[in-house]
RNA sequence: GGUGCUAUGGCCGAGCGGUUAGGCACAGGUCUGCAAAACCUGCUACAGCGGUUCGAUUCCGCUUGGCACCU
């Protein structure tokens, strides 16, 4: 018997809930969530959750566990993904439908990361301090010095992935590139990738669609209790940045509407562009 | 019918006789622990036709469209 994970990925409202459910039910499977920012339980209406009847239709995993002040990773979550999916096929499960949009927490779990050591915060704090103060060009050039390999590939300026390769550095004493073993890691069951697809244009109106029930439902007053927690990583979130800037009175409500339904088109953009190279993926269209 | 103003890329919007305004929107891309993040690239237009000029999007004329006012 072969144990197979169904992962059903595909840009944000493109309609994944209903289908992923379908199909765990057609397998006898739960949901495996895999998003990035429906973990976190004070972030429910922002980031469309599934409704308590499409809840109760399905056991759901991943789903509403964490709160914001929590730090989580896709290096985590590759661990505790692996870890149920493993307890599940030894329940007795042979196909696992596995859910979401967050594309490098859905690589993670198919292919693995690379063993990297966990570096303190106070290391990375530091050196969002250097970058704020001296730019980009200090910290990159402090790499140069560390792991030329690494200066080669990577965009320098994109301050996050610098800080993140020499916080490695610095804390090991090791460049980071010497732990990317650009191997994928095994697993003891097939990946079958579903991608849901629709046409762009649809796409994006359900997106603007999408927003605008989201105010509805009062996605204003979810975003004002998490203002105090707005510097955590789970509120860099779209939708909760934009109220933010709202409270702040950066621009006016319609005008945060409309930024809403741009950065999440945009964010939809980045997640086809992202799995575009993946070869393993069948589309399906998923107005059918 | 007359007079005046105006006409810039998908949209908004500056500008000048001789390198690309800019913004928005859109498109393409990068990606090994903040990833709904962060970052990169593309998108050269000046209504049409003449004229002046070494050179016109920028000056002049006419035509066409828009706006305003007048009779």
């Amino acid at each position: 018997m072969g144990r197979r994970l169904l992962v059903i990925l595909g840009p944000t409202a493109v309609g994944k809930t209903d289908y992923s459910i379908e199909k765990a039910l057609e397998y006898g499977s739960p949901v495996i969530s895999c998003d990035s920012r429906q973990f976190y339980r004070e972030m429910r209406i922002g980031t469309a959750v599934p409704t308590p009847e499409q809840l109760a239709r399905v056991p759901h995993h991943f789903i509403q566990t964490l709160s914001v002040t929590q730090n989580y990773t896709a290096g985590m979550y590759e661990a505790d993904a692996l870890a149920l999916i493993d307890r599940l096929f030894a329940e007795g499960h042979e196909t696992l439908v596995v859910t979401g949009g967050s594309m490098l927490y859905i690589d993670a779990l198919c292919y693995g990361l690379d063993d990297f050591p966990e570096v303190p915060m106070m290391l990375r704090e530091h050196l969002m301090e250097c970058l704020r103060d001296e730019g980009v060009e200090v910290l990159a050039d402090q790499l140069k010095e560390l792991d030329p390999v690494t200066y080669d590939e990577i965009d320098l300026s994109n301050g996050q992935r610098v800080i993140r390769a020499l916080e490695v550095c610095l804390y090991t004493g090791q460049p980071f590139s010497s732990f990317k073993t650009r191997s994928f890691k095994d697993r003891d069951f097939e990946i079958e990738k579903v991608g849901l697809q629709r046409p762009r244009e649809e796409l994006y109106a359900r997106i603007d669609a999408r927003v605008l029930k989201m105010m509805e439902e009062g996605l204003e007053e979810e975003a004002r209790n998490l203002l105090p927690y707005r510097d955590q990583p789970a509120l860099q979130t779209v939708g909760y940045r934009e109220l933010f800037d709202y409270f702040d009175g950066k621009h006016d409500l319609e005008e945060t509407v409309r930024l809403i339904q741009r950065n999440t088109r945009h964010y939809a953009k980045r997640q086809l562009t992202w799995w575009r190279r993946d070869p393993s993926i069948r589309w399906i269209d998923a107005t059918s």
